[in-house]
DNA sequence: TATTGTTATACTCTATAACTATA
DNA sequence: TATAGTTATAGAGTATAACAATA
């Protein structure tokens, strides 16, 4: 049993910090995102279609936990920017297989430094020795709590 | 200038899990919060009713960075609840001095009581020691970076 | 004329359900 | 009949603007 005279940890401060400035890195990126013409589900949803290509639209909705038909449109928008292609599966014909074009992974890699500017600004309050130690309980907690690597529950709509 | 190697931070990993984390505990904290019949807009609006009571709905709209309009449909919501009352300030007939009832004083309580629990649970997979460190960690950047105390940028609107 | 609170309206966003084509 | 993708529709939620009361 929690001994109850935690402090911070059992008076519910930390809990509500964490979506504090979880809300604020969720801000920022998005503000970061947007002169690329980019959304936060946009940047996801490259990431979900480059670490593994070639999947159905289905399969990359549940993995992001998001709508089929809200999918659609986001494909769709990533598609008329040409960063994203459907390809027609030949041995089953109802499913589009989802690649990234050229264009999109160089895309990618603008939303990678992109993020990188946005992790160390928002971090510069701390010291190197405490953004490590932040990144590591960090990891723990999501670890913990089964969180997907990569996926953000804030676009989830399922 | 940063070293180019850091690993967690530069890579843009931290700010990632610090958005993903913080929206896990914002979701989670509203589903402990629905048996209450309350969302966390209301619990954040009857926590700044109780920090300073008496002040103008405009007031608190500013403060917690929402529309007028908006608030005006949350005090109505915590008034039929009676949680909390709206009193006419007899020096200045057009503002609404915002008050706590007495039963909204004890459904502070309650949520003060959801959030511990929720807060425990949340930090469950850490141990007490680091606990107590993210605790401290994530202070520094929200006081670095100038967030008000108690008011979580999630139901901003303005 | 300016300000507080409120109400009405328009807009966007989300979720559900209907539809097409393949199987 | 079932499934992938898409489109259409309805509902919820948000922001803007009009309004009444008071200053």
């Amino acid at each position: 049993m929690q001994s109850t005279h935690d402090g911070a940890a059992s008076s519910g401060r930390t809990a509500f910090l964490l979506a504090q400035v979880g809300g604020l890195a969720a801000q920022r990126f998005a503000e970061h995102l947007r002169p690329l013409g980019l959304t936060p589900a946009h940047a996801g949803l490259l990431r979900a279609i480059a670490a593994e290509p070639g999947r159905s639209q289905r399969a990359v909705a549940a993995q992001l936990g998001l709508l089929p038909s809200k999918l659609v449109v986001l494909v769709d928008e990533l598609e008329v920017d040409g960063l994203v292609e459907r390809r027609r599966n030949a041995d089953d014909r109802r499913n589009h297989a989802l690649h990234l074009t050229a264009k999109g992974s160089k895309r990618m890699r603008d939303i990678g430094a992109v993020a990188r500017a946005h992790s160390v600004a928002l971090l510069t309050p701390l010291g190197s020795r405490d953004q490590q130690m932040l990144g590591e309980l960090l990891a723990k907690l999501a670890a913990g709590h089964g969180l997907t690597p990569g996926v953000h529950p804030g676009f989830r709509s399922l």
